[in-house]
DNA sequence: CGTTCGATGCACT
DNA sequence: GTGCATCGAACGT
């Protein structure tokens, strides 16, 4: 069942947990990806100085101030895509970065994209449970780029939806991969999965 | 094990 | 011109 429009229009924390679990599905020309998002931040509002929103509103930044429901998609570093879930009520800015999934479909599609990166010519392809490990990962692995900026996640092609999976243990730990505002405990993540991005435990 | 650093494009000042 | 919600290779310990 694809999330509604009241799903994310709610306190983005409690978007962020409940997005845990819930999956990513795409489909385009080339085929199905899908994938089960482990791993979660949430940006709120103009005070967070980690938001986009935190310097008013701007053109980039459009998008978290508009409804609900919509998918926020900016490029960073040139290279890598970003997926954001736009929440709150319209004029509050606010989304979830989807960091991580865990591959459910289409994973060869997926590899044959990660593949396509210019830095991975003649590499090994990508070990399954990394072809969605981080953000930038998983846009690349999905096929989501800026043209998908805007677009609604409640209806079209992409999408997210519920399939009745849940965690028992999720962890909040500090944002990772910024300059500011990393005192928040807003990374939501399932505790000890493979997929989830940054440093990994050890045995 | 750890840390550093280059690639790369666009929005913003 | 600057800086970035990254990635992964290269290097140091």
């Amino acid at each position: 069942m694809i999330l509604s429009v009241d799903f994310y229009r709610r306190p983005t924390l409690e978007v962020a947990r409940d997005l845990i679990g819930k999956v990513v599905v795409y489909k385009t020309t080339a085929g199905i990806t899908a994938g089960a998002i482990v791993e979660a931040e949430a940006y709120i509002g103009e005070d967070d100085p980690a938001c986009h929103a935190a310097v008013g509103p701007t053109t980039r930044n459009a998008p978290l101030y508009g409804p609900p429901g919509r998918a926020y998609v900016y490029l960073n570093y040139g290279l890598h895509d970003m997926l954001n879930a736009v929440t709150e009520d319209e004029g509050h800015p606010a989304a979830v970065l989807i960091r991580a999934l865990e591959p459910l479909e289409g994973l060869a599609l997926m590899r044959r994209r990660r593949s396509r990166a210019p830095w991975r010519k003649g590499k090994p392809p990508v070990p399954d449970h990394e072809l969605c490990r981080g953000p930038g990962n998983l846009c690349r692995a999905m096929g989501i780029t800026l043209a998908d900026n805007l677009r609604p996640l409640t209806r079209g092609p992409l999408t997210i939806q519920d399939r009745g999976i849940t965690h028992e243990d999720i962890a909040w730990d500090p944002r990772i991969g910024i300059r500011v505002g990393t005192d928040k405990m807003w990374r939501a993540t399932v505790k000890g999965h493979r997929s989830v991005s940054g440093r990994r435990l050890k045995a």
